[in-house]
DNA sequence: CAAGAGATCATCT
DNA sequence: GATGATCTCTTGA
């Protein structure tokens, strides 16, 4: 039996950028009705501090972003034009702004198979993008800052190893309104995976 | 294959 | 009142 680790406190204190990185290989699960929805990170952004015009926290705390400039290890969930939902992974001390948005995972899950409520047919890539992942693995805003240590939404280690010569690091998507910001390699996924988002 | 439009609503101005 | 950390479908070359 191979190991699984659920990710303790200390994982989500290392820098945001060394996590963004370490959690790609990592299985993200979800525990909804007695079944457990996981699937592997392949794909990961930053959104850090004040300063990243790109990231919601840049225009300070409000209702919305003060998840984010709460402690690390807890969800942020919120909903994106209106029809999706986004999944992110509060890091940072208290009081600093920044998360780590899941953008793509490799499905694992055989109960759901690759079936996408979205289109009503197989989906090859059920899980590649940040909207579709939730649908995957059942995540919505009734989740948003739940801690990751819990057993309903968690992350585990399975002995998967990412080598930093096998991560690719990009520039974010979908963010034109960011300035200068949108320059930052701000993006990571693995090399060569077919779940990816996007090349 | 690339580009464009539309869906749809919580959040912030 | 405007706008997205998206996705799918349609159009046209």
């Amino acid at each position: 039996m191979i190991s699984h680790q659920k990710l303790k406190i200390s994982f989500y204190q290392q820098p945001t950028f060394e996590i963004a990185k370490n959690l790609l290989g990592k299985f993200l699960i979800h525990r909804s009705c007695g079944i457990k929805n996981i699937g592997k990170i392949v794909e990961t952004e930053v959104y850090y501090g004040l300063d990243d015009l790109a990231s919601h926290a840049s225009r300070g705390k409000t209702k919305r972003t003060k998840i984010m400039f709460g402690p690390p290890s807890r969800a942020y969930i919120y909903l994106v034009y209106g029809i999706y939902h986004c999944f992110n992974i509060v890091t940072e001390k208290t009081n600093f702004p920044a998360a780590i948005l899941i953008r793509a995972l490799e499905p694992i899950s055989p109960t759901i198979a690759n079936y996408s409520e979205n289109i009503h047919k197989i989906d090859s890539k059920p899980a590649s993008g940040p909207g579709k992942l939730c649908n995957y693995l059942k995540i919505n805003k009734s989740l948003n800052g739940v801690s990751l240590l819990g057993n309903v939404l968690y992350i585990e280690d399975r002995g998967v190893e990412i080598l930093e010569n096998n991560i690719v690091a990009t520039k974010r998507i979908g963010i034109n309104y960011a300035k200068h910001c949108i320059n930052y390699n701000w993006r990571f996924y693995i090399k060569n995976n077919n779940f990816v988002s996007k090349i």
